[in-house]
DNA sequence: CTTTTTCCCATCGGATAGGTAGGAATTAAA
DNA sequence: TTTAATTCCTACCTATCCGATGGGAAAAAG
């Protein structure tokens, strides 16, 4: 299960992606890198309510990440460091949660050696990368961009 | 991440079907319902050293989840109640750490209304609905048999 | 030099994970 | 009929983590 803290990060993420599509759309600039308006963290709260201070944690672990930049001062906030497509959804848990897979010893990126039994003869190994792979086929592809659609094409925005 | 207590049952569990397969394969009785020989704990533990009383409540939670049958006293213990073609891991994961799904408002077995977002419009409940149901394609699909298969060995079925 | 913001550090209460202890009930066999 | 082996039940314990909060310091803009 995601954490909460993973559950308000995409909620958070959303709100920036919609306006850094938004903006990129206005300005007739579909690929320029980052954003150069800033979304603060009040106005994120308010657009998606939850703990101020618990975003803030969230927002600097993702900066931390290489996700997010953030400015500063009056008028400061946070931004996407690269294009919504660019950041698949699986960037965003490993930083929030950590491991994906549901063994250490069959995870990529927080491997940890299984002391307990052979990995070459572990039935439960291979089985545990296989659900890792179906995992990541979905959370690899799909992007912070995916997070922003709405299925009906109703004019359903928050 | 799968718990501990999730881990051992398999490390169990696969003692019982190794068994059990064996049974069914020298008495020339594949399809007989369960086994008469049951496999004590301390049994399970001298194969796959673990804490004894903490296997002793996996053991409860299995045999309260339906997979397995037990016999006190002298002799006895627990053994599968099903062919082990027909409980798929699933039931074990859910039966020992609850959800498979990554919200509690895209589960199946577990659901819970999830209150602050419309599920709907929610692109997120969407993402999490595809990660389900890659996990259950799995989890699902493969079974207890599965636990006992080498892979190097050849003589891999499906 | 005041206001608005991010940034950093410390703490905190409650829940959960992982594990332990002791003993009652049941059964087989000596 | 006693004894040994087993499951079963209830309670407890400890460390860690989750979710969250508080108090400021540092930076930037007006």
């Amino acid at each position: 299960m995601l954490s909460k803290k993973a559950q308000y990060a995409f909620r958070a993420l959303s709100t920036l992606v919609r306006r850094d599509l938004a903006r990129r759309n206005e300005q007739n600039a579909p690929d320029s890198s980052a954003s150069d308006t800033p979304t603060s963290i009040s106005d994120m709260v308010q657009i998606h309510p939850m703990s101020t201070k618990f975003l803030e944690t969230i927002l600097l672990d993702l900066k931390r990440g290489g996700i997010l930049g953030s400015k500063k001062g009056k008028g400061g906030g946070y931004y996407l460091l690269k294009h919504p497509d660019d950041t698949p959804l699986a960037q965003v848990i490993r930083i929030l949660d950590g491991p994906i897979a549901p063994l250490p010893c069959v995870s990529l990126h927080f491997y940890e050696r299984c002391h307990d039994c052979n990995e070459a003869v572990c039935g439960l190994n291979r089985l545990m990368a296989e659900v890792r792979d179906a995992n990541l086929a979905v959370l690899e592809q799909r992007t912070l961009s995916d997070l922003a659609v709405h299925p009906e094409g109703a004019a359903a925005s928050a």
